[in-house]
DNA sequence: CTTGACCCTCCACTAAGGGGAAGGTTTATC
DNA sequence: GATAAACCTTCCCCTTAGTGGAGGGTCAAG
């Protein structure tokens, strides 16, 4: 049994984090000392680390907690654990495709603004009003 | 003078959105009528546009409130907006690299589990220890 | 005169914790 | 035994960029 700093370090996460994972229960210590003190087994910190690569994996506290009943359910499919990987994906590929639309336009305005002491801008210029002028008003 | 539903509806904008603008000192009403109601000018509208415009190219209110700043300055150098735009698309860049590298590992995950009824799966594997087994346990 | 569409302020909520205060516990040292 | 450092607790506020709602005032039409 590990007070919670020694479970953070094992765990490889912020004493907050954990605390914080207790609170919304995620995963919540085994038992607490006499005197208050949260004590985790390494059953617990097994999960805690499983939820901290999740996380790293850009899954969300809710996706976390349903694949750590998956983790937790020796009899689950796997086919569920895939499908929420593969909406993981897709919601990523989503977001890829918009983060690059934004940073060619971005590009294309920072290419067509000479950037020197000019106070005529194209990029303030589209910001103001949708079209490419350049931006002296 | 357009009371706030007409101010945001000429800007594009959620009605709740245009009084938040105000709360933070970012885009404030010309004025007050006597009963109260923002009263918003042209010039208040279009610089709530051009704040819309710039939130949708994913700049922050921060950076938002710089780039009004340089709008409303006619003796603005376009260096410096240059420069908050390529910090943006570098800002970008970054979380692309982040991203694609993401999916690429949870493509792998996806790829490697069968994805049927059997309970044991690499994607709960991985997330258990880091290694790629087959999360069987 | 009342109804409905506006408008106001204030409060609580979102995601996922971070920062810090006030106070109790434990451990090591003197 | 005293004390100080390190650790633990709960509680509250802060973050982004708003959103939703309650409770109440204002305005124009019918």
């Amino acid at each position: 049994m590990y007070k919670i700093s020694e479970a953070a370090i094992r765990a490889n996460l912020p004493v907050k984090t954990v605390r914080y994972y207790g609170d919304i229960g995620l995963v919540t210590p085994a038992v607490r000392s006499d005197s208050g003190y949260r004590l985790y087994t390494d059953s617990d910190i097994a999960k805690l680390s499983f939820v901290g690569r999740a996380r790293r994996y850009s899954f969300s506290i809710d996706q976390c907690r349903e694949l750590l009943d998956l983790y937790e359910d020796e009899q689950r499919p796997s086919s569920v654990v895939k499908k929420i990987t593969l909406e993981k994906i897709a919601e990523i590929d989503s977001r890829l495709h918009e983060l690059k639309e934004l940073r060619d336009e971005l590009q294309h305005l920072a290419g067509s603004c000479h950037g020197d002491s000019r106070p005529d801008c194209p990029i303030i210029g589209k910001l103001s009003n949708g079209s490419l002028e350049n931006g002296k008003f």
